[in-house]
DNA sequence: AGTCGAGTTCTTTTT
DNA sequence: GAACTCGACT
């Protein structure tokens, strides 16, 4: 309890600036925390310090960007006050969205077992809507593919602009494209609800429906939230804003953020959430941290140097103040290529290590995950362990999906797209078989009022399977009617280990070579499932911490070096760091020098280079090869416009060791 | 009509 | 290495 927890001494913990906005007094109050301020203990002490002076757990509702951050947070309130995590409203807008509608969803029609597609599968709907709404559509070459408008839509969305208007700006030269795009949309829409799915922009969307059509409802969480609290606030979307303004009527909302680090526009970040602040919430008070704990003065210099390269009046204007004594200025490295920059980094790091660094002291970060490619070779070449935050994340995974959505399928049997996926692992068996026998099955369950996944089993059905699945089908079809009965009676975890028990079992032996580790996963989701209290909870989450990456062999890799995308490496801070691939076509990417934003680019590079504490390096390939053709490649540009004096370049001859 | 297998192309960022 | 295309096969 809290009262075994001596009280916090807020002045001794915080500096000035992070004092005055851990201690504000109520009222709208926006913090520009620049990189390495101290932004997420700034949050973290304002919970705490809420939650001292008398608020309850359940009248804070936090809202962050990433699992990742929400976890953390709450664990480090959960460190200085001694309440648990979990008596806190605290996660990603979508996993709050996702947690109101589970209670409320009913008044707008959706059922309390509804269930949550990860961008795949709503990608699979929308083909079949496409084709459903204009067949001809997607035979057509010059159109663009359901992807591309799966992901129009979803910008459209998450910026609230109209889907006709969106489709139209992208392609003014296909005849009549927002009208179709959005009569693709309507069908898609209404495919979700017959199957009581939703995609992961509707878990916002819906949520906002929900407030306003449900006045009533609206009130319980405007009145409960007294304080909100948003972490990185340049990153939200309009829909995330919208949502948020929906819970702060009477404007007790706390922002933290740092305009210099928005580096998520192309999912509809809005600049103007965080600029625009203060125009919506007319006393806001604005509170500027700028004292930089984490860097060198050198590294800090660079760092502000970059946003000096920006055009002026985008931004609040602001510059990191160092404390940490002084170093050596970045390196900027000119290597021949890809192959010769891995040796450079591998030869650096042996060295940084004989001085006394660990490997988990270091880390490589680049724009693109394949930018990495010479170096993991390089890496497992001399047998040096490295973690990686991939691109393929643990619930992605095909055999984790397989066995997902056998039980979210048995958990919700109109959810013909998890149907789709186990039945069309069968031989024969493909999304229009699959399509058809659950239309039949359907028809039968209803004639005999049979439950859905006891029809699904019978005789007549089987008839219905082509004749090289029947075998398996018996089997699979039995797994998925015990699993719909234990629904009722049994735990998560004791639901997932039926499943993995049941058919999927057998099947993965047969279908994959390298299945021990396969079922090793799959055994670990059952102590995943142990977590949860409900089916619909575990499910919902499973997909919701996509984002979770591998973490299984988390704590043994704990010490190892680090490769990541600047992306993922936003929050986290490393003695050195090392970024690959600075040249024009890498970083910035080709495609962002073409068509993309070259200021969210230098956004980018700002928060990458602010990641260093000690020392910086910056890796510049002369060469590159793809394929055949060997290209050269000019320095990045966001080097070329800094001042020569704030770094220094280091030549290293082919053969000189270091 | 729908499924399967071989061959080909191209790699952003995440809830 | 995955995702997509295209032609062959049932």
């Amino acid at each position: 309890m809290a009262s075994d927890f001596s009280p916090i001494d807020f002045k001794e913990a915080l500096n000035q600036e992070q004092y005055d906005a851990v201690t504000a007094p109520e009222g709208p109050a926006l913090v520009l925390a620049g990189a390495g301020s101290g932004k997420t203990r700034t949050l973290t002490y304002r919970v705490a310090y809420l939650l001292s002076s008398g608020i309850q757990p359940n009248e804070i509702l936090l809202l962050t960007f990433t699992n990742k951050a929400a976890k953390e947070m709450l664990e480090r309130v959960e460190d200085l006050t001694g309440i648990p995590r979990h008596h806190l409203w605290g996660g990603t807008f979508h996993s709050i969205a996702q947690r109101i509608l589970r209670t409320h969803g009913e008044a707008i029609g959706l059922k309390k077992n509804y269930n949550i597609i990860d961008e795949s599968e709503a990608e699979d709907i929308l083909k079949s809507s496409i084709a459903v709404v204009d067949p001809k559509f997607i035979k057509t070459k010059d159109n663009p593919k359901p992807k591309v408008i799966a992901n129009l839509i979803s910008y459209a969305r998450n910026t609230r602009t109209e889907i006709s208007d969106e489709a139209a700006d992208r392609y003014p030269f296909i005849e009549g494209i927002g009208q179709k795009v959005e009569a693709f949309y309507k069908h898609y829409k209404k495919s979700k609800l017959s199957q009581q799915v939703t995609d992961y922009d509707d878990l916002l969307e819906l949520l906002l429906v929900l407030f306003k059509e449900n006045p009533e409802i609206a009130a319980i969480y405007q009145k409960r939230f007294k304080n909100i609290l948003v972490d990185e606030f340049q990153d939200t979307n309009q829909l995330q804003s919208d949502i948020v303004d929906s819970f702060a009527t009477a404007h007790q909302i706390m922002a933290v953020g740092d305009d210099a680090q928005c580096i998520y526009t192309w999912r509809g970040a809005n600049y103007e959430n965080i600029m625009g602040f203060t125009d919506r919430h007319p006393n806001a008070v604005i509170h500027k941290i700028e004292t930089n704990y984490r860097s060198t003065p050198e590294i800090l210099d660079f760092s502000n140097a970059i946003l000096k390269a920006q055009p002026s009046g985008l931004h609040f204007s602001k510059e990191l103040k160092a404390v940490k004594p002084s170093g050596e200025p970045p390196y900027f490295v000119p290597v021949m290529d890809t192959r010769n920059q891995a040796q450079f980094i591998l030869k650096r790091i042996q060295g940084l290590i004989d001085e006394g660094f660990n490997y988990s002291d270091i880390a490589i970060l680049y724009r693109a995950h394949y930018h990495s490619m010479d170096i993991q070779m390089e890496l497992s070449r001399q047998n040096i362990e490295y973690q990686i935050t991939s691109g393929v994340r643990f619930f992605e995974q095909a055999h984790i999906r397989d066995l997902t959505a056998q039980v979210r399928f048995a958990s919700n049997p109109s959810d013909i797209t998890a149907f789709k996926r186990f039945t069309g692992l069968l031989p024969r068996i493909g999304p229009k078989t699959s399509e058809n026998l659950h239309k039949f099955t359907r028809t039968y369950a209803e004639k005999n009022t049979l439950n859905f996944c006891d029809a699904l089993r019978s005789e007549v059905v089987l008839k219905k399977v082509p004749k090289d699945a029947q075998e398996e089908w018996e089997s699979l079809s039995e797994t998925i009617y015990e699993l719909n009965q234990a629904l009722e009676t049994e735990k998560p975890d004791a639901i997932i280990r039926l499943a993995v028990d049941g058919w999927y079992s057998s099947f993965i032996r047969e279908i994959y070579p390298n299945w021990t580790d396969r079922e090793e996963d799959l055994i670990s989701l059952i102590g995943f499932a142990s977590r949860f209290d409900t089916i619909e909870e575990l499910l919902a989450q499973l997909i919701l911490l996509a984002s979770e990456t591998t973490e299984r062999t988390g704590e043994e890799r704990k010490h190892c070096l680090r490769l990541t995308t600047v992306h993922q490496a936003k929050g986290l801070e490393f003695p050195i760091v090392f970024i690959i691939g600075l040249a024009d076509g890498l970083f910035p990417l080709k495609r962002t020098i073409d068509d993309g934003d070259i200021e969210e680019a230098r956004r980018l590079f700002y928060v990458a280079c602010t990641r260093a504490q000690k020392e910086l390096y910056l890796c510049y390939p002369m060469l590159n090869q793809q394929g055949n053709n060997i290209m050269r490649l000019n320095p990045s540009r966001f080097i070329q416009e800094i001042d020569p004096s704030l770094f220094q370049t280091l030549k290293i001859a082919p053969n000189r060791a270091w």
